[in-house]
DNA sequence: TAGATTGTTAATCGATTAACAATC
DNA sequence: TAGATTGTTAATCGATTAACAATC
């Protein structure tokens, strides 16, 4: 129980170890130890023990592990899986619209609330059983529902300007999928989902095997 | 000019310099210096100069800079995008659909050949100007095409069949969206595009900055 | 020349891995 | 009890940052 700031590589595999914690119990497992998760994630037991030291709240059993229960309530905790967040989206386009057909993000604790766009011809449409609404509407609805996270799916000529209204408007945290840095107050937490930085991993990790082979 | 391989982090950075070195140059500034690229990207110039130096083919000269063409090119070289790699999207989905018809790739070096899918309602038809194939013809596909890199947009479950059918067919890495861990072989490397672990960490970081205030 | 920016070497920082006593 | 797995402390590794001589 190391109760520190979460380093930001345990963070993310303990997001994928909470995957697995669920399948197992659905298949009544009741213990799971650090070696069953390593298994499963092709990693080294003492990576995954270090891993839920941050985030356990009783300690595991000696030769047996953990409560796979305890452990998934302890994750999705830290996780903050357990409280809802309050989202929206802003460019209906097809990534913007797929994002708010995405089913998932309940189980996350985010809360689409609405998408908005530009284009008058969007307005008024409803994806997913969520409305549409224009850009003017963007500051009222954030103040009146606690939108805490907005997610910009719009063109990368767009991006910086929506980013503005959306931190004029109060938001806590963006996530963006426009592929441009964004200027914004440094309290505000900004995620890239970059496409463009995975392509170039893969591209460079198949070049290096090619010259290894 | 380090010329070891390139850490993981700069290569992420080096990504989104070339965005806005695009952007200068369109504007016609022929040099530019490390604290200009540092300044768009809210980065100290030393990161800035030191994942520089993995990839330049040409010192900088003092007090001037880089030639911005020279350093494009560079940046291209090193991260593929001068070569183009034949890609496949498994999964014809909203996700899969979204990134068939996403124009940008081909900026990436990638070039994706053709689409799958296991409904028979889906195959056969045509996502901008791709054709969406049955799951049968994805050896023969990869094999006559020389596809290197393979998508995975199907659902959690199907996930790592698909992936199996991935390598079984000659795949050389596997770019996946399935919120699931993939099994491969350790030659073949993997991306997750993580949506889960991005939303942990902005809900992560705004915690963080609540106890902070 | 003076000063800005370069490239590189050294110091610091943070994350991973190893080692090991504790204990079920 | 013996052995497996735990939690924690120490050692290693890699990336970031600082320092500084070189030079346009």
């Amino acid at each position: 129980m190391l109760k520190n700031k979460i380093p930001k590589p345990s963070l993310n595999r303990i997001t994928c170890y909470l995957r697995f914690l669920n399948d197992i119990k659905k298949n009544n497992q009741g213990t799971v130890s650090s070696i069953d998760i390593a298994n499963y994630m092709g990693l080294k037991p003492i990576v995954v023990k270090k891993d839920l030291a941050f985030i356990t709240s009783h300690d595991g059993k000696p030769k047996v592990g953990y409560k796979t229960e305890q452990l998934i309530n302890d994750i999705k905790k830290s996780l903050h899986y357990d409280i809802v967040t309050n989202a929206i989206i802003v460019g209906m386009g097809k990534l913007g619209a797929t994002l708010m057909s995405y089913q998932g993000f309940e189980r996350y604790g985010l809360n689409i609330v609405a998408g908005f766009d530009a284009h008058p011809s969007v307005v008024g449409t409803v994806v997913n059983a969520k409305r549409v609404m224009p850009i003017n509407d963007l500051k009222r609805i954030i103040e009146n529902n606690d939108v805490r996270i907005g997610i910009i799916t719009v063109q990368r000529e767009s991006a910086q300007l929506v980013c503005d209204q959306l931190v004029a408007a109060g938001i806590k945290a963006i996530w963006t999928f426009a592929p441009i840095h964004l200027n914004v107050p440094s309290k505000i937490p900004v995620k890239y989902e970059d496409m463009a930085a995975s392509l170039s991993f893969l591209s460079n990790q198949i070049k290096v095997i090619k010259k290894r082979g």
